[in-house]
DNA sequence: CAAGTTACATAGGGCACGCTATGTTTCTTC
DNA sequence: GAAGAAACATAGCGTGCCCTATGTAACTTG
């Protein structure tokens, strides 16, 4: 039927996705690997012999995770024009991703608390932020004149904004975020354009 | 030598001193019932009898959380004259805390990724944020002119900037965060005094 | 097509943790 | 000061979980 290497490739992205939904679901230490690999039909024997373990399995997630929102953000912003615009998309994206109904955003929180108390993968996260940073960096230069380092503040604004929105969705409305969007780069840049 | 009283209030307060250290070190999960008793020279019968659990002890230290820092905060802002200082005075508290050694901002990020999971929990949460934002929102209104809900864009930006500053703290620099946190301030109330 | 390897599945050990039931000492009340 | 209650301490049960050791069917190689 199939040969070796694609049932092995198969089985290793079942896992990841379980792992990604149960991670999210109930927490890092939460989700038991023999849930994980339930939930991809499998048994815990794969995750040993794919991941090595848990740790391996979350390190797995970290470094090869294609993020299919900045995708699907990157495209949009093509066809945005004025600076509202572009922030717009990007902040429909956060609250309302197109795929994976806020599975991210709650990944993104356990693997936050996880990283706090195991040092070991903090550099995994912190690889995934920097390279963040860097492209934010990036298009903003292309909007704006000159280059300034405006990454942190705006992924930071972004997923506080975010983490408000959870607490309360009705205190975080499209049109606040935006204007504070707009004042960090306003603020940073000092483009009015 | 003392109350019965007496010593039920001191043990009280030491079982919630070893939880908040141990839920911020270790995490809400990570720190079990015994851990937290023999850090507070008890027993877990203590913790039982007094919360119930350790649900019990997590909602008992959300509810009677006296925030430090935002008292500390409040009475630096009275000192404070120009909106920058303002600013950099809230995020001095918030990076370099006085009291705790930055142990409130672990705390909160493990009580935001049980909160995540235990709806029960949500609602202790939710309740102090809005407190948090009224707050916010007074202490703007005293400095512009008008009233707006700038809350949860400020507090938002303090988490996000906060937690940008763990991944790499040279990235998030004071002058940037300064910056940003008046481009939000401006942006949203429109003042620019 | 036989020998070897791959890609898992199966079974269980060992351990830590939450919680309960009960004991014990200190204080309070009448 | 005796009876009762308060404030814990102690011991242990049951469970769930991570991980390892081993088995086995499917595939690959010479």
């Amino acid at each position: 039927m199939a040969t070796q290497g694609e049932r092995r490739a198969e089985t290793r992205l079942r896992l990841l996705d379980a792992a990604a939904e149960l991670f999210a679901e109930r927490g890092v230490d939460g989700a038991s690997v023999d849930a994980i690999a339930e939930r991809a039909e499998r048994t815990s024997g794969a995750i040993y012999d794919h991941f090595g373990g848990k740790d391996g399995l979350l390190f797995a997630l970290l470094e090869g995770w294609v993020d299919d929102v900045a995708v699907v953000i990157s495209a949009e912003l093509a066809t945005a024009s004025t600076l509202d615009e572009r922030l717009a998309s990007i902040w429909r994206n956060v609250t309302r991703p197109p795929a994976g109904g806020g599975r991210w955003i709650a990944l993104e929180h356990e693997l936050w608390s996880y990283v706090a108390r195991h040092p070991t993968a903090r550099e995994h996260l912190a690889r995934r932020y920097r390279a963040a940073w860097v492209g934010v960096d990036e298009a903003v230069a292309e909007w704006t004149e000159g280059h300034v380092a405006i990454g942190p503040a705006l992924i930071g604004l972004l997923l506080g904004l975010e983490m408000m929105r959870r607490v309360d969705p009705g205190a975080v409305t499209d049109e606040m975020a935006v204007a504070a969007l707009r004042g960090i780069v306003r603020a940073t840049t000092g483009a009015t354009r």
